[in-house]
DNA sequence: TTGTAAGCGTTATCAA
DNA sequence: TTGATAACGCTTACAA
């Protein structure tokens, strides 16, 4: 238990078991078939007797090779992220890597100090949660000459793998829905859609939807995550307007899902009977929420899985085209979206 | 943009300035008083020009002091823990370190591997956020020589310091207000007692004011967090017990809330008419779940930071006997609980 | 099969 | 005020 105890080295070791560094480093990297099986015994017991553990530091210094990843994330509070970063973690372990986590808390100047960061301590690679993320923030990422996946979104003008839902699919996928359960207008909320491209793909499914069904009516409207009074006024003066008419709120994710429920409180409109409701992004208290929301949720972890694979890929120097990989999302229908009766 | 453009390193950048590579390390290390201007100039320029970041790895291998902390976590998907883990990254950046991040998931034999993975990266120090955290694997941390400091939860006969919440008095502040309210029995519902400090505390709480009202029933139970159906039998069997009696249920955190919410759901049972409901942790559902359900709120946030800062005391020296830092809950009043009419 | 020595990019020591 | 030079703990030619 001495505290100052200071942490063997390889030399400690050679010595211990009587022989050179070199011999203990072909030991450590799995060389293990030239040496003796005496010599090999003998660096055994010193390794476990010393507690020997090599330092990773000397070791990503020489080789160049560190096992690091970056993960940048914007909005750490966000679920979605959260589930994703958990699929990066369980592939990092699988593969053998150790994540140096960076949250840049949606600030534009810690995106700038977290990519120093992450390059001083040389990690091989960088993967981009970018859900919540602004777009300027995003265009300072091509900056890195590392290897890079992003998660969720692109970055415009600037080609690098990215991972992340059919959004497009997903989209036609949860329009259809509203229609089948014959809902004869509904409203797409979702925030303001910039060049962000997931927002874009999925408004476009649901576009694709709506147009084969004329009869029926196609709203939509942008609003800022954190302006509840914009919201309720839009929320409010669309059910008005649809008085006696079975229409629909659809939401773009999972966050501003969590918002217009708020506001639909506030309102005291009550989804699955004044109106239907349905929002990207599986959460977890979807079925507890007074009636339970019907959502799209993502394979989180899986997603967060990919792309970490798609990072080593790299890093293993495949320097193919940059790909973008999609995965189909799942309905989980609840009472939200009820059919009529 | 070329790829293979290796790293600047100090010897480049003491080249361009035309110096040696000392004047650059003093520069970089804010000696600069000792540097003559016109030097200062042209390593400042040099630097910019080679887009120059000195090597974390090569610092830490040489000073010893890697600026890193190892973060160890049980189980990110618990909203608690994420919370925590935001105050932790607020410090770390405030302070100039870099997280490590180790997600257990609840494994013993991955917390080993963890441990000895931060030794060998050569963290300074580790913050361990023992929520959800299973009891044999708090002990194996004793093994760590290096600053450690817990959250939430202490490790039996094992002398460490500790953040968290004021157990005892946020038992004792849920319970009063649940005797405010007027209810005539409270169940306290937990997940296994076992060793868990916490779970003690807070039961004590309860305790302590439940005596003072002895006409009222303090009735207490433990459930696994993974058998929905026991839960379903026992919250069954205590409703009906005390049917046309005022009752309430205690929840002791919020991971076992969202299961007691989803069991009463499963039984027909409506908080804030059919009984009262209360849960330590505050979720960002709360106020959405059919009624909103009260709940006492810890300073997550700030228990993440002070845990940090309590690291960073110890790797910079400090010896004093470890010590425990509590602090006070907040409660938020919803309809859960709402006052006899 | 084993060992010696050079060097990765820093900082610390010492001398100029 | 400056700059060689020797470590830090490891890997990797190269030698033996």
């Amino acid at each position: 238990m001495n505290r100052k105890a200071a942490r063997a080295t390889i030399s400690d070791v050679a010595r211990a078991a009587n022989t050179g560094k070199t011999s203990v480093s072909r030991f450590l990297n799995g060389e293990q078939h030239v040496l003796s099986a005496s010599l090999r015994q003998r660096i055994e017991t010193a390794i476990a007797e010393l507690d020997y553990r090599p330092s990773q530091m000397a070791r990503g210094l020489k080789r160049g090779r560190t096992r690091l990843i970056g993960l940048i994330i914007a909005d750490i509070t966000n679920p979605y992220s959260v589930e994703v970063m958990s699929g990066i973690e369980a592939a990092c372990r699988a593969q053998g890597f150790t994540l140096l986590m960076c949250n840049t808390n949606n600030e534009v100047d810690q995106e700038q100090h977290y990519l120093n960061l992450l390059s001083s301590y040389q990690v091989e690679g960088i993967v981009v949660n970018a859900v919540g993320m602004r777009e300027e923030a995003l265009s300072h990422l091509q900056q890195s000459l590392l290897p890079m996946v992003l998660i969720d979104r692109k970055i415009p003008d600037f080609s690098c793998d990215v991972v992340g839902l059919d959004n497009r699919e997903a989209g036609i996928q949860v329009t259809q829905h509203l229609i089948d359960r014959d809902f004869q207008s509904i409203l797409f909320v979702t925030e303001p859609l910039g060049l962000v491209n997931t927002r874009h793909e999925r408004l476009e499914g649901f576009h694709t939807v709506m147009a084969q069904h004329p009869a029926r009516e196609a709203a939509q409207v942008e609003v800022a995550i954190n302006d509840p009074a914009g919201l309720d006024a839009v929320l409010k003066d669309y059910t008005q307007r649809n008085a006696g008419r079975r229409c629909a709120v659809l939401v773009v994710n999972g966050a501003l899902t969590l918002q217009v429920a708020r506001s639909l409180r506030r309102l005291g409109l009550t989804w699955g009977s004044d109106l239907g409701l349905l929002g990207f992004d599986e959460l977890d208290w979807s079925e507890l929420a007074g009636v339970g929301i019907t959502t799209l949720k993502q394979p989180t972890r899986q997603i967060g899985y990919s792309a970490l694979e798609q990072v080593i890929k790299r890093i293993e120097g495949d320097d193919t085209p940059p790909q973008e990989q999609v995965f189909s999302g799942e309905l989980i229908v609840r009472k939200s979206t009820m059919a009529v009766e």
